[in-house]
Order: C-alpha cells, then structure tokens, then sequence
DNA sequence: TTTGTATTTTTCATATTGTGAATTCGGATT
DNA sequence: AATCCGAATTCACAATATGAAAAATACAAA
C-alpha cells in the first residue's frame, strides 16, 4: 500500500531540488559500479573476449574484472561462451536496451539538438526522412533573422534537388539508389543536377566530406547544408540540415556552417542510439 | 605487448579453471554491483519514474538508488528528463544492448532477406531467436501500410504462442520439446493453443507444410506466418516470419504469403552457411 | 606419463568506499 | 510569507570491494 500511486497523484512538475547544475558534484558517484559499467561497455565494443585480454587492456586486476563479471552474467547482462571460454553482451542487454526505443521519437530527440544548431549558425534548422522516395521534412527550428529561409513541416520535396535527400542518397548502394533515381531527375532551377553521372559525382563528394550542399538546386535564392542521421543498424534514416539565403550562405561561409551540422548529425545519431557502421 | 595477440593465439580451448559448476559458489559475485544491476532492470520495466517512486517500490533507500542512477546516467546508460524529473533508460543503453546482435552474423544477414520479405508481401517482416524458453525478436523490416503489426526488438514472448515460436519447437525432438512446455501453456487469447495435444498437432502440421501461423493467438486482430532457418547443424536457431492484421493475412492470403517467407527462411539458411539435414 | 605453462577461480587481509539516517535545499502550494 | 514536500547532500561507520597471491585446471611439450 506505498505504492499504488504510481503517476495518480501525477506530479507533472516534480519538487526537490532541481538537477540542472549539470555536473558540479559528480562526487556522489559510485565508484566501483562505474568502474564496473567500464568493463561492460568495453567489452560491448569487442565482443568475444577472455577475461585476461579484458583485465590486460583496462589495467584492472583479473579477480575485480572476473566478479564484475559473474555479477553482470547473473542477470544476463553479460554470457559466457562455456565452449570457447569468452565473454560477450547478454540477452537481457539487448531486451533491456531497446526498451530506450520506446520513449524515442526521433523529432523529440531532434528538437534540442536543433535549437543548438539554429543557436550556432543563426540559420533555420530543418529535419527530414525518406518517404516514398521523397523528402519529408518533419520538424523545423527557424532563425531570428528577417530574411528566413522557410520549409513548413509536413512539405515533400525530390531527394535530388534537397540537401538532405541528397545526403540520404549518398548513404544508399548502387542498388537502392538506382530504384530512386528510374524516375528521372525533374529540374527545378537552373542549377538542379538533373544529369545522373553528374549527381553521382556529387554524392562521392558528399560521402567525402560528410555533408551535402544544395546550392540553389531547389530554390533561387536559397542555400542548404545537410548531413546523415543514422539508425542502430547504421543505415542513414533521416536528414539534419541548415538552410538560409545565398546573401548569407555564402561559399566563404559552408566551412563554418557545415561543421556544426555535422556535429548536430552526430549529436541525434547517438541521442537515438544510432551508430556509424558503414563508410561507403 | 599486451594488446595485439587478440584471438591471434588461437586458443580455441581454454585453459584454466572450466566454469561449468554453474553457479555452486555464486558468492563471488559483487553486492553493490547486484543491486545496481536490479536498479537498471527495475527502471527499464517502467520508464519514466521518480526516484523516490523507484526507492519506495525497491525497498531501498532514497540516497543509494540517487547514486546508482546518478552513476549510470554519467555513462549515459540512464537518462534523467530535466523538465518532469523522471528517469528513463538512456541511448547507450541501447547501443550497448544492440551490440548483443553483433555476436552472429544472423542479423546482418537478414536485412536485406527481411527487406525483400516486407516488399514482397507487404507486411512487417520479423526476426526471432530462442533465448530461454522464450522468442526472442531480433530484429524487423516495417511494412509501409498505416496499419502495421508493431513488434520491437527485444521483446519476448511465449514459444507456443507465437509464429516463429511455433516454427522453431516443430524442429524439437520429444525431449526437447517435454522440456519446453513442462511450464504449462499459458493462455493470451481465446485461440491461444493452450492444449498440449492440440499443440503437438500443430506442431506436426507445420513440419508437413513448411511453415507455421499464428492465428491471432497471442494478439487479437493479428496473424503471423512463420519459417525456420537452420545453422550448419542443421539445427533450427531462428525463424522469419510476416505479421500483419486479420484484415489483409487472411486465410485466402496464406498461400501467397506463406511462398515469400519459406523461401525467405531458405536464402537466410544459404546465407548463414546452414543446410537442413533432419526431418523430424 | 610427467612436467611446464597459461589462464581462470578462490582465498584472505586490508582499507577503500558504499550505506542509510538525518539534514539541507529549492520549488510548489497554501 | 509560511509551510510542505521530495530531491540532493553530508557524515560517521562498518560493510564489502579490492588486488596480490595461491589454487585449480586444461593443454602443450618433453
């Protein structure tokens, strides 16, 4: 009878004392349990190991890493391999992680990371998928400026001619990529890459660097920089973008703007539990 | 030169002490650590609470569990939501888990079999394993039709009631399979098979035809057609499978559907390097 | 077979460090 | 303003995590 008040009593604002400090005191950790979280995540990174290469490569003596073990191996989080005598990430990792997915939606996750964006470069943050072989934009967080590029969410636009469907379509093989393009390439402007070796190149280019530019491919007028979010299997499932004036987006301007990008692109790959895998 | 020789040496067999006692002295492993563990599962059951709600309902007290998840949250294994004060299970959480699936090529391996399996019939294509006399979902390709059959990885789920479930105890011997229900059927549905006799049926059935379905028999409104993949045993370790609404797998769709997923579950089979040798 | 070597478990003495009661703190409620 | 409530902190104490070393085991070599 102390507990059946779960969320009725609703405290929707919550009392105490508010944690926003950040870190000031991260004194009140403990140490032993993060020393243990230590070795689980590093044995996360390569799977299959035995407990002296564990205790070798992070400097802990044999017996601590052997009992975090046991420990963590009582729960599931971590098994061994009886047959070839090496440790790996349990099921119950796997069960208990990907409860994460239930609370994440993407443009959640997305919103503080691109009012950071839009903070940092003073340009209009946008967010896209893929759907239906198109861009879907899905979220924006415009600039204060007057002059403002403007992309209402819920607007479809072709990949081809959008840096974020572009960004999309460098992460693609050959083989997805040409069911996108069969359809043609529409022309919008007289800079849209409506030439399908010509857009290949670009999409090298764009793997190269890490981030793609719509130079008025779309929109006279109208600039854009996008880099690749990537899901937990590391396949690019959505489009983090700023998108202002030519006035403003200069050429002089896309090394200052596209590296907080691609920093905003990393930042919501990993607040979605996302990872890079592939490196086409 | 402590590093490099990883797995270099070969030692297929280990040496040392084999753990094979199972857990006779399961005194070696570490309290604190234990109890933080608990911690982590407790909060994955019911995201989003309080720390005093979880403290109360643990029966711990207020401080330790405070540091547990202030400790955890510093890896970023647990997340605290700033604006309601509440916990959740955090990003790395999931990365870590997801790595889980690293361990065997099978998941890579079935994505692009999954992707072709979710186009060629139109629904959610799925991936399942055994894990403790349960269903263990891997992994799914979603369908792009508004009504979907939702199922996300991680979750398990009862064997007798579930099409890759199903699919996987008819390759059982009679030993195997004794062991697997001495707990009893449990009933979700009024279809659910909870007769051991009814189920063995079945299970013959599905050996006869090639595959298994799952007639709304743990999800109202839901059916589910599954196949089994085997490794280079010939031993069944997984099982692909569509589920989709009662209003588009009916029983007219079976055929057409059922064709997709064995064949599915054969490329799988070929890509894993397995080969079905047995015919119970 | 016997001996040697590598690796994993267990033991044990030690002090590091985790623990909960009590206190402080800051917002919410009145 | 005053009061209430739950979150964050402190503190004194002993529970318990720790690593060195020893034991146990399997494989390799002699």
């Amino acid at each position: 009878m102390d507990s059946q008040d779960n969320g009725s009593r609703s405290p929707r604002k919550a009392r105490g004392r508010p944690r926003d400090w950040e870190d000031k005191t991260a004194q009140n950790t403990i140490k032993s349990l993060d020393r243990a979280m230590e070795v689980f995540e590093f044995l996360s990174e390569r799977q299959g190991m035995a407990l002296s290469t564990i205790s070798d490569e992070m400097g802990q003596s044999p017996s601590t890493v052997y009992r975090v073990l046991v420990t963590l191996e009582g729960r599931g989080l971590v098994e061994f391999d009886a047959e070839e005598q090496l440790w790996h990430i349990g099921a119950r990792a796997f069960t208990i992680g990907a409860r994460f997915l239930r609370r994440t939606s993407l443009v959640d996750r997305a919103r503080p990371v691109m009012r950071r964006l839009m903070e940092a470069t003073g340009e209009t943050a946008n967010l896209g998928v893929e759907k239906e072989g198109q861009v879907l934009f899905l979220s924006q967080v415009e600039t204060h400026a007057n002059i403002r590029a403007f992309f209402p969410p819920g607007t479809l636009s072709a990949m081809h001619a959008s840096g974020i469907g572009k960004a999309l379509l460098a992460q693609m093989d050959e083989d997805r990529l040409s069911r996108r393009l069969e359809g043609g390439l529409q022309s919008f402007t007289p800079r849209t890459i409506t030439d399908r070796i010509a857009l290949q190149e670009d999409l090298a280019r764009i793997r190269a660097r890490g981030y793609s530019v719509d130079d008025e491919e779309r929109n006279l007028g109208m600039r854009c920089i996008a880099a690749p979010v990537f899901d937990a299997a590391g396949e690019a499932l959505a489009g983090i973008s700023v998108s202002g004036p030519t006035s403003r987006v200069t050429a002089d301007a896309l090394d200052r703007l596209s590296r907080p990008v691609i920093e905003a692109a990393r930042t919501l790959t990993e607040a979605i539990g996302g990872q890079v895998t592939r490196q086409p």
